[in-house]
RNA sequence: GCCGCGUUCGUCUAGGGGUCCAGGACGCCGCCCUUUCACGGCGGUAGCACGGGUUCAAAUCCCGUACGCGGUACCA
């Protein structure tokens, strides 16, 4: 039987950078089998639908690099692929659920389950819950005659189905993380199926769903895996084989804890995948870390591409502790990654960028020396704009921090060297000769290197630090050169 | 509280009884390269949660304890 994976996210946000990692897994793992990647949207909670979530998740997986197999717009056998469409298919199932004695309807009111609750809290329970005992002393098609019940459908009274949950059992299965993992019925509470405004609950749904859609593996986060054995119940029920489960390991905050919105921004951690887009991280880069974040091949490598790790990737080497989400590795990944990519592949992207931040590209090839120039120093490709903005325009202020290194004598040296490249023609003036004269600037006035370089590159760029600076003035050209030197010796005095 | 899952350098991890006084990567520190800042190269720092077993031998198996995390909804 062929492989058939789904991610399944609740549109309630923008998509998660764990919910990003549950998908990779999954994708990987489908891939490494020659499956299938099926995307299915959970908008069983109209309360926390968002607008616009479906798209944010499709763009961020193929952002990413994932190709979706089967989804909500891109259909295949066995959609609908959002659940509030296949609605009627719930209704079915849990009707036979009820037929069957599985399941029952519950006429209780929120109130009266608050009031069980208070009253058997004081009765010294400390978790009560609306299970194989509680069941009986509520208002429900077990306690109450048929006539009653049947008076109530037909008059329209709100309810749900609850899963009859038997007393005693032991519920066990195989988690390919996990190995074999075990409950007992009598913790489990009788989980309502069917919500009164008619829509299934989670758990319902993504049983009959993963297997009206030929689910093979079910691989998402371990907070699921507490109401496993729920699901295992259900397939009981319904006479069905469940697919075979894989319960991964939960992305930790630096500070401890799931990694929520709140903690991880507050850490300087992007949380969403959409940040990661516009803040202009390399996909390959963070599929990289994400991927290595839970799960090693078991050798040293550490660098693979998505087909690489899809060839890689099997779920018996995941790890079963929590994965603290370490940024400064994903930026490590991010460098290597931009160090990597041609001159001519990043050309296309940091023109758009220094389009965006203002800058006037007119010639390609003086934005490529600007990136050859760069290319080992950014971590980000943003930084081209950042760093090499001193290409497009003559600074305007003087970075503080190297200002302390402008000393009294500083204009001098500065002067000096200007008469000197001053001299040159058009076509000397090249790298090569710019060092040379800063040299001779540097002997004759017998001083150290730094103490004349450091002030031309704060004058000729405003910051302390940079690429190389002879590279960088040829490019920048004679006129603009000491047009600038000028200005700084006028603005530093 | 109850249920479940977990625990190897600061972090991600390798390790499935002897080859482990525990290997790699990020980070950090140092040196080299560079008469800037980076890149790169080399080296260093640092860990089997604890206690009992089992065994000739345990990071590896078993049992406890501690700690962490998750779940405990008409949310997913």
């Amino acid at each position: 039987m062929s492989v058939r994976v789904r991610f399944a996210p609740s549109p309630t946000g923008f998509l998660h950078i764990g919910g990003l990692r549950t998908a990779l897994y999954n994708y990987l793992f489908a891939r490494h089998h020659g499956g299938t990647f099926v995307l299915r949207i959970e908008d069983t909670d109209q309360n926390r639908y968002v607008e616009g979530a479906e798209h944010d998740i499709i763009t961020s997986l193929e952002w990413a690099g994932m190709t979706i197999d089967e989804g909500p717009h891109k259909p295949g056998d066995v959609g609908p692929y959002r659940q509030s469409e296949r609605k009627e298919m719930y209704h079915k199932y849990a009707k036979q659920l009820v037929d069957d004695g599985h399941a029952y309807y519950a006429f209780d009111t929120t109130e009266e389950i608050d009031e069980m609750r208070e009253r058997l809290k004081k009765s010294g329970n400390p978790s009560p819950s609306y299970d194989s005992i509680t069941r009986q002393s509520m208002k429900n098609s077990l306690t109450l005659p048929q006539d009653e019940v049947e008076k109530r459908l037909a008059a329209g009274d709100e309810y749900v189905i609850r899963l009859k949950v038997p007393r005693r059992e032991t519920v066990k299965f195989e988690d390919l993380v996990r190995g074999i993992v075990s409950f007992e019925t009598a913790g489990l509470d009788d989980q309502v199926l069917m919500k009164s405004d008619g829509m299934p609950t989670y758990h319902l749904a993504n049983v009959v769903d993963d297997h009206t859609m030929g689910i093979t593996h079910v691989i998402r986060g371990e907070e699921w895996l507490s109401s496993a054995p729920k699901h295992m119940l259900l397939y009981k029920a319904f006479g069905w084989e469940p697919p075979t489960m894989a319960h991964l390991p939960l992305i930790m905050s630096p500070s401890g804890g799931k990694l929520s919105k709140r903690k991880a921004e507050s850490e300087g951690i992007p949380i969403n995948t959409k940040d990661y887009i516009i803040g202009n991280y390399e996909p390959n880069a963070l599929i990289n870390f994400l991927a290595y974040l839970g799960w090693s091949p078991g050798d040293d490598s550490e660098i693979h591409s998505m087909e690489e790790l899809c060839k890689l990737f099997t779920l018996d080497r995941v790890s079963k502790g929590g994965a603290v989400f370490n940024h400064k590795k994903l930026m490590w990944y991010n460098e290597h990654y931009i160090r990597e990519s041609s001159v001519e592949e990043l050309l296309v992207r940091v023109k758009i960028l220094m389009q965006d931040a203002g800058f006037e590209v007119v010639d390609d090839n003086y934005l490529k020396t600007v990136i050859e120039l760069l290319h080992d120093r950014v971590s980000k490709v943003d930084e081209f704009v950042s760093m090499g903005a001193f290409f497009y325009q003559a600074p305007e202020e003087y970075d503080p921090n190297a200002l302390k290194k402008w000393k009294d004598d500083s204009a001098g040296f500065v002067k000096a060297y200007q008469a000197k490249i001053e001299e040159f023609s058009e076509e000397d003036f090249v790298a090569a000769n710019l060092k040379s004269a800063l040299e001779e600037t540097v002997s004759e006035n017998e001083v150290g290197f730094g103490k004349v370089m450091m002030p031309v590159r704060i004058a000729t760029t405003g910051q302390g630090f940079g690429p190389d600076l002879f590279a960088s003035l040829e490019l920048l050209g004679k006129q603009e050169t000491l047009n600038r030197i000028d200005k700084a010796l006028e603005k530093l005095n």
